[in-house]
DNA sequence: GTACTCATGATACTCGGTCTCAGTTGCAAC
DNA sequence: GTTGCAACTGAGACCGAGTATCATGAGTAC
């Protein structure tokens, strides 16, 4: 896919800025990430480097999430998955066939969203919107072949 | 709190017709389920029936959850919370002190997302918002008591 | 090079949830 | 009412995702 998205050198940049050690599992977890510019899940990011600790894994994501360079993304059913966060606040479309995520930024809805009546919620906070697809080339090939349909009600 | 929801004989009528079978455990469940207008979590139910066994209590949400009854929140943090449904497409707010959900409906925003570009995403087929709010008693209180506060990027 | 600290990997553990299976029970048919 | 049987239950094993522990290893500052 064409998508940009930041390559190894940028996560490698912001973690080393941020104080942290620039490691060899972890610069070979960045240049892992960066092969996924559409998410990835935390058994794919292991099944690329078998030698790195599972451990070390999920630290170098949490690692990530934290320092908010990488997006969680908790599908309603199923490992959640990953995917380099682009800055700024954002929101995702999830493909619900390969499981491709897209950030996606539209105004409009955060302006509509915040007209909602909080008086009759509390005070609101924030909010969280997934938009659920199936992406260009799913549609294209028409085959159903990763995660399971997702139930919007 | 006053807000509405279905008593544990909405469930029961809804699960009847289904071709279910109202046993004891069942509907001592669904009683515990009505005392919880505001949402539980699977432990929170399984403390008010300790003699029910936990597979018992799991299988009986996600029955409830599969027949539509049951909204399954998944939080970004913690245990998925479960609240009765009123039926139809709606969204939740979700309160990040106290965790307690409420159903909400807000058509502009509905109308607002179906004029997203599908064009750069492929073809949409649903999506989910959660608004995140910190709930009236919450507000009042100033105490926080409960959820880890949910960062929202 | 040394020291200090942070990071790693092996492994045990937690937690939410599912599977298995023998025993029980709701419920419809008689 | 009794009977028959599939649906349901509870105990406990199991699972998958993730975290905690801890002895060892490797960046970084000097
Ligand atoms: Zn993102
Ligand atoms: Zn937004
Ligand atoms: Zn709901
Ligand atoms: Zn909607």
């Amino acid at each position: 896919m064409s998508t940009w998205a930041p390559g190894s050198l940028f996560l490698e940049e912001r973690v080393g800025q941020a104080g942290h050690r620039l490691t060899g599992p972890r610069l070979a977890l960045f240049r892992a990430i960066a092969r996924y510019p559409e998410g990835f899940t935390a058994e794919e990011l292991r099944d690329q480097h078998p030698s790195i600790g599972r451990a070390t894994v999920y630290r170098t994501i949490r690692l990530l999430v934290d320092l908010g360079l990488v997006c969680k993304i908790a599908l309603p059913e199923g490992a959640p998955r990953y995917v380099v966060a682009g800055g700024g606040h954002h929101h995702h479309a999830v493909c619900i066939e390969c499981g491709a995520v897209k950030e996606f930024r539209y105004s409009t809805v955060e302006s509509v969203l915040g007209e909602l009546r909080a008086d009759v919620m509390g005070q609101i906070v924030g909010h969280r919107i997934e938009v659920y697809v199936r992406c260009g080339s799913c549609v294209d090939q028409g085959g159903r072949t990763g995660l399971a349909p997702v139930s919007t009600p």
